[in-house]
DNA sequence: CGCACTATCTTGTCAATGGCTAGATTCTTG
DNA sequence: CAAGAATCTAGCCATTGACAAGATAGTGCG
């Protein structure tokens, strides 16, 4: 069953932050040890130190993955649908797919968020984010586009992050996603 | 100048929520220690524990006294102004002026989410956030109060945590209060 | 092929932390 | 004043993050 493991693991990396979103899933990210996911990995205590530096350079490396897979999945709607609603939709979709990334990503104290792969990662997200916004008709924007931006942003990024702590009042039902897009449909309707 | 210190501390309790308040300002939630606030408050490293029980009770007692904070301030702007909108920016305000308490009432992975005082405390500022939605012009809420509701709580909450991140792009000011008042008033603004 | 060089991983160690227990001190209440 | 409860101290242990030194495996270059 079990093979004799090899002296080095082969693809060490991936297996960590593998096994980081699973721990956190399970219990939180503020309870994550460097030495559980290393004998997740099946790796002495020490290894993933090597690859990640220190704790803040795990979590590191799991927000920058966080911000790319973010970025993909916002292009993706946007490219899809061409509706502004949909790309915040997308945004809740990522966050409730992707928890244990999104957890780390708007905790800037977990981690260092000037590291310039996780910068570059967060402004390839800003940046799908930006288009997404852009798209909003202007007549239904309002008079200054930016705040109306800011507006969608906040919103799905408040819903998102209540949902997960299970803030909102269980009368609302089982499907976030559902209740997701008739929430943002708040935000611009047409009178 | 300084006194002995007598065995007993007096109001040692009090002494290390704002202990902790102090501390989580400085180095963010994950990284406070109990032994430290022990040392803040002048006592030895075990005596916390006899008021909190243990670090997550701790972190539940200073949820809880935010959620009362959060319930007084929303109560005070909705008897004030009469207006939801300001009921909105006193939510926002109150993220600012209190982060530590708000950086911990939203992370349930922290503390004991059903401790009964911090259940109660919650009950407290949902109420008080419910009644300042409530005021909405049904005319300006759409059909379903309800969504109207908890797109207004996403939008402030959303904001109040992208803003205590540094999420949000600097070109936006430094006044987060007008700020949050005008990304607010997108939200229901008539045509 | 062989050898140096580097990346990867292990083992051992240390200080700090959370939590527990036993005991000391002070307050309270009858 | 006495007895018990509340509060705090001191000591201990397992776990953690970080570091150092050394072992092992892959890589490139002669």
């Amino acid at each position: 069953m079990t093979s004799v493991r090899p002296y080095h693991h082969g693809n060490l990396r991936e297996a960590v932050l593998a096994a980081a979103v699973n721990a956190i899933n399970e219990v939180g990210p503020a309870s994550v040890s460097l030495r559980d996911l290393a004998r997740r990995a099946g790796v002495s205590h020490a290894a993933p130190a090597h690859h990640f530096g220190d704790k803040a350079g795990l979590l590191t490396a799991l927000a920058a993955e966080g911000y790319d897979l973010l970025a993909d999945a916002l292009a993706a709607a946007q490219q899809r649908t061409q509706d502004f609603l949909e790309v915040g939709v997308a945004y809740v979709r990522f966050a409730l797919e992707h928890r244990s990334h999104f957890a780390v990503m708007f905790r800037p104290d977990l981690y260092h968020p000037d590291d310039p792969a996780v910068r570059a990662a967060r402004e390839r997200a800003s940046d799908a984010l930006s288009t997404g916004i852009g798209s909003i008709p202007s007549g239904r924007a309002g008079p200054d586009a930016r705040l109306a931006g800011v507006a969608a942003w906040s919103l799905v990024h408040g819903f998102a992050t209540l949902w997960l702590n299970g803030a909102l009042p269980p009368e609302l039902g089982d499907d976030p996603e559902a209740l997701a897009r008739a929430v943002a449909a708040v935000l611009f309707s047409s009178p």
